[in-house]
DNA sequence: GACATTTTGCAAACTATTTGCATAATGCTG
DNA sequence: CAGCATTATGCAAATAGTTTGCAAAATGTC
């Protein structure tokens, strides 16, 4: 969720013209505290617009290669979307819960990746770090007994 | 890459029935040095066998629900599958070439991740960790211009 | 206002994976 | 070893998520 983005103006910066589809879709990624899928991203917009499935993927597509959102693997079957990090959202890492297949975002201070070395000498470029934590979320736990004691 | 696993016992004490299928896919999976995709283990396989694609699918799914192969997500649209950690093979970070789609094993020395503070917190169960790194590899810099500058 | 460019919609294709159901193989009991 | 239950596999079809091709609509430019 963020409250000192000015998506219009990170759209203009990114070389994109701020179509209003473009404008509600950042929206709707920035404002949210969790990454979302397309479809997620579909719904939600369908509910006050009338949009295309194949225009919320071209625009985060697009999103994504110009670097202001950021693709992220879910665990599951789709892929999710977030704010890519900058100063104002550090990047952080994901906990995925194979019951309900809620994506949440975690503290980023709760981890410290030491990955120098592997930067200083791996022979590729390396752009981006993705973690993420897998198991079965604080809901699911209480739902289902067959996990409630381990 | 495996040389010190039985695959056979590996099964057994799965409670896994040592099937001809069972045990060639996953020796196709650990003699790898990499995490393959459905695909990979599919066409590898058709190579010497006629099996279906629906039972190599059908025995990755068993494999990993008894936890003796992991799924990874590869950073693109399929998942990947690699032998679960173990004694001989400790925990580690992949890296994921968004230009050819590879995915590659990282060294587990590379990286140090200080987790504790969020198992301790996390009001969930965490079942496992995945580390990837993305970006473009060595192979696909040296053919694309278009990097060899960055 | 005419033309070029960009953005969106719609239908259809495509990839990876899963499901349902039938057959084949295997294991167990007497 | 026959009969029966269970497990493993195959085949066709369905599904989920995503991408592509092409045409129409919207926008920008002179």
């Amino acid at each position: 969720m963020c409250h000192h983005c000015n998506y219009n103006s990170i759209l203009k910066t990114s070389e994109l013209s701020p179509t209003p589809n473009r404008l509600k879709i950042l929206e709707i990624v920035g404002n949210n505290n969790r990454p979302l899928s397309a479809q997620d991203i579909f719904e939600t917009l369908s509910r006050s617009e009338e949009i295309n499935r194949v225009t919320v993927y071209r625009i985060l597509d697009l999103l994504v290669e110009k670097g202001v959102i950021d693709r992220i693997s879910s665990g599951g079957r789709s892929f999710h979307y977030g704010l890519a990090p900058n100063k104002n959202h550090p990047s952080h890492p994901h906990f995925y819960c194979k019951l309900c297949g809620n994506l949440e975002c975690l503290n980023p201070e709760g981890i410290h990746l030491e990955i120098e070395q592997i930067i200083r000498t791996f022979p590729g470029i390396i752009e981006k770090v993705e973690i993420r934590l897998d198991g079965v979320c604080k809901i699911c736990l209480r739902n289902n007994k067959k996990f409630s004691n381990q």
